[in-house]
Formats: structure tokens, sequence, C-alpha cells
DNA sequence: CGAAGTGACGGAACTTGGTCACATCACTTC
DNA sequence: GAAGTGATGTGACCAAGTTCCGTCACTTCG
């Protein structure tokens, strides 16, 4: 018999969603969520570098595919195309999980200005990481942040799409959807 | 003869942005910025709710000038324009002392990730402002937020601009000057 | 003129996030 | 079967942030 059991990470995890969206993040102490999974907060930490962290599994894959898929676009094709592309790569590792979690997850990030630091943090991220792909494709300066912010703001609106218990389509093609949009809606500034 | 020195608070500013760039961020304790101001812990505490604010002072301020700039212009300009207008409400109190203290803040938050995401959340915070005031002129939805990510990018670029030594502009020319540069980049999305 | 506010600060105890050194124990490997 | 290995537990520790209470100059009002 095992002396631990198995997917620490993972009941760490349920755990904090699960005392976040009850008592609110504020309320709850590491060591509740520790406790809950059957663990210590030692254990936690070595597990998470802080307490928001237990949110934001997965950050560093993301940017990471979004700069493959860009990299990896036809070397003729436009930038927000190469973008739609970096969407692709990124959107298509998302499970039927993630999208269970994703509104408990917004909810929670809504009621706690910590974690929205976190969250936007995350986005700016995943923006800088699409326009340093983008410049690396030789896109001048001012377009590559451009497409990148444009980027940002499909995934962001996708994954709420996505999310929807009304929604019957791909992550992957609704972000390339919402893309398409926000290009038609850029004919609107003026 | 008075019991307490005055400015209390721009004294804790001054002694935070010392400290942390002789010492760095998180080697600063707040002690040691309360007692280089003159003043204990839970005075630090009573200024500022926490370590990091102390740097970003006057952030609901910027949001609400730039709402009323955009909500003071004229009906029949484009949104383009009205961000126009609220770059300049917001950019025209800028003092020389935030010029002057530009590059250390910028080099002090770029040397530590909590300082980038408390940045990070008050760059979405003034989009988000941005973005609000144009759907109250009756802008339609995706077009307000891509209107005020352009002001969002544009505020902050022209703002380093702004800083440059060499630089002999105003805030205000330098955030409309690079707006006009960013719409006109938008159409080498494709 | 004097006594009761008022407001800004100090002091100290307390909770919690986060770190660290060290011990423990199942499992593997040689 | 003895020596790793790796994930965990234990407990002490530090700093951020909160809370309660006390202090003292200044103001206000009877």
């Amino acid at each position: 018999m095992a002396r631990w059991e198995p997917n620490a990470r993972e009941r760490l995890v349920r755990a904090a969603i699960d005392l976040f969206s009850e008592q609110g993040y504020d309320n709850t102490t590491v060591i509740e969520i520790a406790e809950r999974a059957g663990l210590t907060k030692t254990t936690f930490f070595r597990h998470f570098p802080n307490k928001r962290e237990v949110l934001s599994t997965g950050q560093e894959e993301l940017g990471q595919l979004l700069r493959e898929g860009i990299a990896g676009a036809p070397t003729s094709t436009t930038p927000l195309e190469a973008v739609a592309a970096g969407l692709d790569a990124a959107t298509a590792r998302f499970t039927p999980a993630q999208r269970e979690f994703g509104p408990r997850l917004e909810a929670v990030i809504a009621a706690n200005s910590d974690l929205q630091e976190r969250d936007a943090f995350k986005h700016t991220r995943l923006v800088a990481a699409m326009a340093e792909a983008l410049e690396e494709r030789g896109v001048p300066d001012p377009v590559t942040r451009i497409a990148a912010e444009l980027g940002g703001l499909a995934f962001s609106r996708a994954f709420t799409r996505w999310t929807m218990p009304a929604n019957t389509l791909t992550f992957s093609e609704l972000a390339r959807r919402t893309l398409r949009e926000l290009h038609a809606a850029t004919r609107g500034l003026d």
C-alpha cells in the first residue's frame, strides 16, 4: 500500500477551487487547502510558488505553444494569420475539465483583486509572447504589438464563449472566429 | 512647533523609491521605508494599503480623467478621436517630477515580478476605463475594446518616450502622435 | 479660558503567506 | 539487505498586513 495518495497537485488545485468558491479567496488559508487535500502547508508550497499560482497552472506552456504556433506559420502569411496559427496551437490542448472549471474560476477571480492582478499579468505575458514571436518573423514594431493585442483579446473572449453552456463549437474555432470579428471591427475605429 | 513634519505620504514614496533602487524591492522592508521617512510601519499602512501600492499613487485619478476626457468629446467625433481626447485630459496633469522619476520607476518595476503584476493590473484598469467610457458614447462592443487597447498602448509608449532625456515634446503631444502611428499601423495587419 | 473632541502618529500583539533545515518512510537498485 | 531517491511531515523563522489601544498637538466650543 502506498504511503501517499497519488495526484497531490491535482488534489490541491481542486481543494483550492472548492474552498475559494465556498468561502472566498481571502478567507481561506493555505493550511486549509492543504488539509482538505490531506497534505500540509509545506507540501503546498512545494507544488506552487505562492497561493495565487494554484489557479494558474500551465501558464508558461501556453505561451510556448503560442510562440511555436506563430513561428511555424508559413512565411507568406500575414501577421494576423500567424496569430491565428498561434491560437490554434494554444487552444488545441484545452481539456473538457478546463472548460468545466472555467466559469467557477472566473467567478473566483472576479471577486478578488489579488487574483485579478495575477490574471492581468498572465494576459500581458501571453500578449508579450505573441509580440516577440511576431517580431522574430520580421513584422515591424507597432504592428507586432497590435496584432498581439488582438490575439490576446481573441483568446480571452473566445475562452468565455467556449465555457458558455449553450456553446457547441471548439475553442479553436471560436478563437479564429473571434479574431476575424476583431479584425473586421478595426475598420470601425474612424 | 508642530509635532510631526508635514508631507508624510510624499516622504514615504521618496524613501520607498530610494530604497527599492538601492537594494531592490524584495530586500527592503516596510519598516525600513517607514524609518527612513521618520515614521513607523503602522503609519505606512495608514497611507498605503500594501507595499506595492506605494509606487501606484494617483491611479484612480488617472482613470477618472480618461473617462471625463472621452465623455466630454463632441458627439460627432470618431472612437479613436475620443480616445485621443481622453489621453489629452489624462496626460495634461503629469508633472516634471513624474517625468524625472519615470526611468527609476520603470527600472524598479522591471526587476520584480510582484510590481510587474501590479503594473499590468494598472494598465488593464486604464484600458477598461476607456472601454467603458466609449461604451457610454454608444460605440459598439468589439470596437470599444480595440480602441481602448490602442489607447492603452499609446499611453504607455508615449510615457516612455516622454521620459527619455532627448525628448522635448509634451506628454500630450507624444500621446496623440503615438496614437496616430498605432492607427496607421492597423493597416499593416494583413 | 478651559475642557472636550479630532486627527495623525506610535507601540505591540496577532494572523497569515512564504522559506528553510531536517527528519521520515515507501520504494527502487545494486 | 544496505544504500540511495523522492515525496512528504515537523517545526522554527521572517516579513507582510491587521487590529486595538495609547499619546499628543491642535482645534472648537461653551
